[in-house]
DNA sequence: CTACGTGCTGTTACAACGTAACAAGTTCGC
DNA sequence: GCGAACTTGTTACGTTGTAACAGCACGTAG
């Protein structure tokens, strides 16, 4: 593992960046990109972290009451349009931060301290993955990874 | 990617030996094996897909009515033991089938069409996420990595 | 034997996460 | 106008996970 890597994790995107790009691809996808589910992107887009579901029910929910459902819904529609991606291991919602290789494993690296999650793609671990996988018969469908560990401001800020 | 490979997914192993192993592996550790662990392990053991909590809470409750509660606190004592897995993505949990190497990745093949789980280690996987994670300064915890996908039988069942 | 600590389980109630069913408003094309 | 397709609102409910406290079993010190 040693020399040159095409590993890379990426430069955080403005949210005004994010969002134009958003509005972009939605109308790409003949998505429409209304203001809901402009302002549930937008909110993750602003924020540091991932949002639980009932964080972005809170948030919005601040200018005019909005049910959970709708929500979902929204949440949905975005993840379908690739727009956003959903961290299973914490019930948690973020941006997309890249035009993923539609051939390519994306991973997430949650850190436990803080709560960011960087969101990186690799050929090595790409190869790693489809021969595990094809070692026991298995068709990957996506292969979004999600680890947890410490991340680097992190391990610096309090070495263990 | 092609040649032998170290990898392997595991032969299923009856449950009888599963919970040997498990009582085993207790007492090594100093951990009890009271008889609703037992209960919850064999469970898990005998069944052929991994099982929700609340599926836990039904079958136990055929005998003794039996609390949420009391499940989760013997599920996070046998994850504690490392005697079972959780998986995220689907909020079930699952016997571990082999002792692990301390150092190395464990994937979970979820198959999305039957719900069989498949847990498998592979050197190649290891080195790909440890390089990935290495590149972005992030120390990884424990590496345990879901991918949902189509496996082996339900691939020739249904071929697509 | 009593008294206390520790660990496991029971009981009740509740919080957090997610969805079903149906109504109503919007946009678009005919 | 009229209907079709899509989006959101409203209400209610189902599922998943936890907090707080009580009781029981067991060992051990006095």
């Amino acid at each position: 593992m040693a020399g040159p890597s095409h590993d890379h994790h990426h430069h955080p995107s403005p949210p005004e960046a994010l969002i134009r790009q958003a509005e972009e691809a939605c109308r790409a996808q003949g998505v429409q990109f209304t203001p809901l589910r402009r302002r549930v992107f937008e909110e993750l887009a602003r924020s540091r972290e991932p949002l639980g579901a009932y964080d972005l029910v809170e948030r919005l929910g601040r200018e005019r009451r909005i049910a959970p459902i709708s929500v979902y819904r929204v949440l949905d529609v975005l993840i379908e349009a690739g727009l956003i991606h959903r961290i299973a291991t914490r019930n948690t919602y973020l941006p997309c931060h890249h035009a993923h290789d539609p051939h390519g494993a994306t991973v997430f690296l949650v850190c436990t301290s803080c709560g960011v999650v960087d969101e990186v793609c690799s050929p090595d671990l790409t190869r790693g993955l489809d021969g595990t996988a094809a070692a026991a018969g298995f068709r990957p469908g996506g292969r979004a990874v999600e680890v947890e560990g410490e991340c680097a401001s992190c391990r610096t800020a309090a070495p263990g």
